[in-house]
DNA sequence: GACCAGGCACATC
DNA sequence: GATGTGCATGGT
């Protein structure tokens, strides 16, 4: 019998309990770590937050004013960062064009029709773009990263190198389609990840929702 | 010192 | 369409 969405979501939220993510004080704090979380660990993202916090660069159009290499400076601890300096203000770029730099305008586009526009950004790809419609703009949209990806392989509830959209299908088909249920799932997917798969490689035998 | 982390774009076949 | 590679810091 194959493990269900909904029974695996229950078990997660039981054994790890509410994680109340993304971590970040503003939704525009989430965009931007959307973007320097790329193949990035979260421990060093924050540190090239903090660096824009304390120079009080965290407002588009204040950090999309500096040069870029000034920017990629600051964001030096999360790595790539002249990649993702130039990522940040293509980003920076299209929401200070599109939606004068405001999030709520940005908030009340048409869902697919805006995701399709931050795909076009240079730099964001689903994942990225997911992350920001779910977790800073609270659009019922599910999030599909690595960990995501590990573990649902080693469940064998997706076959290996199952697309990006294939996979998010797979959760969008058969859940609620809720903000609440899709932020909750994703970060405890990325609990369980952390706290299990990375030191149980490349098969879990104690994991504690199996 | 190796290996990895909440990806993505681009080149090449 | 699939596969390979560059991008880079900081923790284990």
């Amino acid at each position: 019998m194959k493990l269900g969405l909904n029974t695996l979501y229950r078990r997660l939220f039981v054994y790890f309990g509410p994680q109340h993510w993304w971590p970040g004080d503003s939704a525009f704090e989430v965009m931007v770590g959307a973007i320097l979380t790329q193949n990035t660990s979260w421990a060093n993202v924050e540190k090239a937050i903090a660096n824009l916090k304390r120079n009080r660069l965290l407002e588009p159009a204040k950090l999309y004013q500096i040069p870029q290499k000034r920017l990629a400076g600051l964001i030096r601890p999360a790595g790539y960062y002249n990649i993702k300096a130039k990522r940040l203000r293509n980003f920076l770029r299209f929401l200070l064009e599109d939606y004068k730099g405001n999030l709520s305008s940005m908030s009340a586009a048409d869902t697919p029709a805006l995701r399709q526009a931050l795909l076009a950004v240079n730099g964001i790809g689903p994942e990225t773009a997911d992350s920001i419609l779910l977790y800073a703009l609270d659009k019922p949209v599910f999030v599909v990263d690595a960990y995501t990806r590990r573990i649902f392989f080693r469940h064998r509830l997706i076959k290996e190198g199952a697309a990006y959209q294939e996979i998010q299908d797979l959760f969008m088909k058969n859940l609620k389609k809720d903000v609440e249920l899709f932020n909750e799932y994703h970060a405890l997917l990325v609990k369980l990840g952390k706290d299990f798969c990375l030191k149980t490689k490349p098969r879990c035998e104690i994991c504690p929702i199996k």
